[in-house]
DNA sequence: TAATGGGGGTTTTTT
DNA sequence: ACCCCCATTA
């Protein structure tokens, strides 16, 4: 009997140390779905599976690493420290790098992120002549976001535009033509985007013999969060296992809510159509939330139409628990002002700010509590949102690590060469054709590349000479030199054109040699790229100022991002209709339970204190002093409010933003913060 | 051909 | 408030 298999209940014990599978385990919120996985890992290797031969696929890096550590805690780190594990997209990667002779792919193919993905979108619309005479086509973010879904969820486009971009939905014809040429385009530059990692896996998962070897490379596959895969990973889950019983799913149907990436709860209620014998265990038991925090909860479930399968019961009671609060603000600034001294209150009452998560339902909405915090000098950290990976910068530098791999990547030449001074895209244009040869392909070997700079350096303007031959240098480096050594001579090459493009170069440069760091680990620069795609660190809330003396920091973040984690306080914010639930969901009965559901997940994130908040009104932006009356989200239904109390908005707050009273001492505050950057 | 400013349309969640 | 497109200017 191991550690951790000591403090599980009796369900617990029978899902961790039950023999092959298949293993179905149903598990609401808190009812120690991790701690179940981890010991069954444990019971795994205890049995004698080696750790690479287990495959631990969760829904973010964090949780696989999550889970990693406990095993690796409780057994010491040899045991554990290469139980294969990441996210679908993640495994693909590597799966596809390992084998992309055998699925037809360049060896040093590129990944794409979402916002490659939408450029080259752009690029060959642009090609096509396809241009929006009648404002009738999509932009190129939702053309990419229509696309991913397309192929996500398996459904015709002529429906999943219907239901999703029915304002375009005549544009079909021209959608479809791009998307044919996108798809044809991805592939002569050798590149993938995210959706193309699952495609791929999937070719290889359900060929005959390279799925039997893919599989066979498991003993044991443990898979998390089932309740949000979709039908690719489904299928390559299919691919993987054949025969081989040795499978452990882990969800729950109340918290699924990536229905918009094709994912269905069916999946995991249907599961023994798919893996047959298979066995289920459900877990209902919440040790995380207190009594009180459960009823409203409950209260949440009970009003969903076709119910959730799971009805938390509380057996160990939560200290230090307060009534849930439905708190009324008059405005937005009343709501930030009211959050703030909320978080400020139990943090005097001893629940560090790090113990506490605002959830808003999209990234926009702490905009203005954002402000308040950064006025009031609380440190935050906001998930969900702008990456680090989506900075220009770099995106500058990983464009430039994948044509050190690919030199066909068309997609990096055309963004590097436009950072030259008096460069646009006409000129990078020419640039890039003059590195064609006759059938129009850029040649994939760097030293013909060399060959060809010369041309290239005509086209370009006479002072951008030298950075670029220092760019072409560093690029086509021969490359068994040491990754991190090529990655230097990268950055270094680079440095002049970002200087030269952005205001504030100083602290993007830094970061640029953060990311140089990040490639001791690995064999190829393309992997670097891809890795950096794949698993973007959070970005953080520089609005905040200089990193605190105290490392105690608030959480802000969209619900879809806490998933899976869990706080001693949870301020949900703007349960408005129209917000919270999203008016952009409330198309379909399926859109408006996915946004009950996620309301499910928001409170279920809470420990002991709870707190709800409603704006009675909101400023229009466009028109000066215009302003609309919100109606409280629909699922603070009568039953639901009987499990809250309720607090009315305070003084109606005819302050105004400029005005408040708070200013006085807050000016105190921002000098003291200055103040402490010189000594 | 690059940079800039005005005007009009759109607006979610993530690997 | 933001992004995109287009026209104008350097």
């Amino acid at each position: 009997m191991f550690a951790s298999q000591r403090e599980l209940n009796p369900r617990q014990h029978e899902a961790a140390t039950f023999g092959n599978g298949p293993l179905r385990v149903i598990a609401g919120p808190g009812t120690g779905k991790t701690t179940t996985l981890t010991a069954r890992v444990e019971v795994l290797l205890e049995r004698g599976v080696t750790p690479e031969r287990i495959l631990l696929l969760t829904f973010t890096r964090r949780s696989a690493r999550e889970i990693v550590n406990r095993v690796r805690a409780i057994r010491g780190a040899d045991q554990v420290r290469r139980v294969s594990g990441g996210t679908f997209h993640s495994v693909a990667h590597h799966t596809l790098r390992r084998h992309h002779a055998a699925v037809g792919l360049p060896e040093g193919f590129g990944v794409l992120d979402r916002g490659d993905a939408a450029d080259l979108m752009d690029l060959v619309r642009g090609e096509l002549g396809i241009v929006s005479r009648e404002r009738r086509l999509p932009k190129k973010a939702t053309l990419g976001a229509l696309y991913s879904r397309t192929v996500n969820t398996g459904m015709p486009l002529a429906d999943v535009m219907r239901e999703n971009t029915p304002w375009c939905a005549e544009s079909f014809e021209e959608v479809a033509s791009v998307f044919t040429a996108f798809v044809a385009r991805k592939r002569s530059l050798g590149l993938l985007d995210f959706d193309d990692l699952l495609l791929y896996w999937r070719v290889a998962a359900q060929d005959d013999v390279l799925g039997e070897e893919l599989g066979a490379a498991y003993d044991h596959i443990l898979v998390d969060e089932f309740q949000d895969v979709n039908l690719l990973q489904l299928d390559v889950l299919i691919g993987l296992r054949r025969m081989d019983p040795r499978l452990t799913i882990v969800g729950d149907d109340a918290q699924a809510i990536y229905g918009f990436r094709g994912a269905s709860a069916r999946f995991l209620l249907d599961a023994e159509r798919y893996f047959h014998g298979l066995t289920t265990i459900t877990l209902d038991v919440n040790y995380r939330s207190s009594a009180a925090i459960l009823a409203v909860a409950n209260a949440i479930a009970a009003d969903a139409p076709e119910g959730f399968s799971s009805v938390l019961r509380e057996v160990v009671p939560v200290a230090g628990t307060s009534q849930p609060l439905l708190i009324h603000c008059a405005d937005e600034r009343d709501q930030s002002e009211s959050v703030t001294d909320r978080v400020l209150e139990l943090y005097e009452q001893g629940v560090a700010l790090q113990k506490q998560a605002v959830l808003f339902r999209a990234a926009h909405h702490s905009a203005d509590l954002e402000i308040e915090l950064a006025r009031r000098r609380i440190p935050f950290v906001k998930y969900g949102g702008l990456r680090y990976l989506e900075a220009a910068h770099v995106k500058d530098l990983l464009a430039a690590f994948r044509l050190a791999d690919n030199p066909r990547d068309e997609m990096a030449w055309f963004r590097l060469l436009q950072l030259m001074p008096g460069v646009g895209p006409a000129k990078a244009r020419r640039a890039i054709n003059a590195l064609r040869d006759m059938d129009g392909k850029i040649p994939l070997s760097h030293g013909e590349i060399r060959r060809r700079w010369s041309r290239v350096v005509d086209v370009l303007p006479s002072d951008t000479r030298e950075m670029s031959r220092d760019l072409a240098e560093a690029l086509c480096e021969k490359e068994f030199e040491p990754v991190v050594v090529h990655a230097e001579r990268i950055r270094r090459a680079i440095a002049p054109l970002i200087t030269s493009s952005y205001d504030d170069a100083a602290p993007r440069l830094e970061d640029l040699g953060a990311l140089v760091l990040a490639c001791a680990e690995t064999t190829r620069l393309s992997d670097v790229a891809a890795e950096q795609a794949l698993e973007p660190p959070a970005s953080t809330g520089d609005l905040a100022g200089p990193p605190m003396i105290d490392e105690d920091w608030l959480v802000l973040s969209t619900v879809h991002s806490a998933k899976g984690l869990e706080f001693d306080a949870i301020h949900v914010i703007h349960a408005a209709d129209g917000n919270f639930p999203s008016d952009m969901s409330l198309g379909s009965p399926e859109g408006l339970e996915e946004e009950r559901r996620l309301f499910y997940v928001s409170i279920t994130r809470a420990r002991r204190n709870l707190a709800i908040y409603v704006p009675l009104r909101y400023h229009h932006h466009r028109v000066r002093d215009d302003h609309s009356w919100a109606q409280p989200s629909r699922f603070l239904s009568e039953s639901v409010r009987s499990t809250l109390v309720e607090v009315p908005a305070a003084g109606t707050s005819e302050r105004s933003p400029s005005s408040s009273s708070a200013v006085a001492i807050d000016g105190s505050e921002v000098v003291a913060g200055q103040l402490s950057k010189l000594w």
